[in-house]
DNA sequence: CAACACCCTGGAGCGCACTCCAGCGCAAGC
DNA sequence: GCTTGCGCTGGAGTGCGCTCCAGGGTGTTG
């Protein structure tokens, strides 16, 4: 059982307001309204009575996958293509198209990013040596 | 002998123009200007008697390690406090300390993004198997 | 009930790293 | 010798991804 996850612990889902949210997903305020302004969220989150956002757990996970998306280097443009594809029926295949792709243009980044990295390792060497000896 | 790399082959060192010097670098003609302006070079390349650049292998070699710099993410202020150290006596140790710095930086940048990267992987295995039993 | 923290909106502003442009000069090939 | 292409400059423009702001509402705490 460790491990698990457990569901609907409580009846009422715990309901996080932007601040919250931002502290949870690492986002700023300003950058969770800027996603949702630019149609990056599938569902837009509920409101309170008063018209506050709040978070549910769907919306932080979305927002998750975002962040994922984001963080290796997808412009935000390319998101948002994905999240509409959500919106029509039988996108399935073209979505993992889209997923193949970009982790391609991940991988291609990485072996980029890993040759300089040895290139500065090399400069690095050469410094402790000049730097040691002097 | 094979694999050493013959110096002085000819004794006048090839010179490339600003475009082929673009070509050799992966960089854009108007990048390596701007470059120039910024302050990232070590020594302004040199002229010919027309008043265009000419790029020899030292500045070469140097653009190289700008774009080191920069396809690991290291930003153009930085990049040029580290520049300025090469006018400063004894700042061995200082550039060093930047450079490892920096390595830091980009290792943990790469872990971030391997990370995120498996649940790339995960959600394209998800899709894989919807896709198929479809 | 006052003070303070938090949230709302539309829109402006910002920093970065280029990229493009006008208007010009030089030069190499046909 | 003229056309075509490359290069020069200073400066404007661009796209991106936020970030900030004014002006206002809400809500909780002492």
């Amino acid at each position: 059982m460790r491990g698990m996850t457990v569901i609907d612990e409580d009846t009422t889902e715990r309901r996080l307001t932007i601040g919250e949210a931002a502290e949870a997903t690492g986002l700023s305020i300003d950058t969770l309204r800027y996603y949702e302004k630019a149609g990056l969220v599938l569902r837009a989150p509920d409101r309170s009575s008063s018209g506050q956002r709040r978070y549910g757990e769907a919306d932080l996970r979305w927002i998750g996958t975002l962040v994922m998306l984001r963080r290796t280097g997808m412009p935000i443009r390319d998101m948002r293509r994905f999240v509409d594809l959500y919106g029509v029926d039988g996108s399935e295949p073209e979505r993992l198209r889209i997923l193949q792709e970009h982790r391609e243009h991940v991988l291609q980044q990485l072996a980029e990013v890993q040759t300089h990295l040895t290139a500065i390792d090399r400069k690095i060497e050469y410094y402790e040596d000049t730097v040691m000896t002097k």
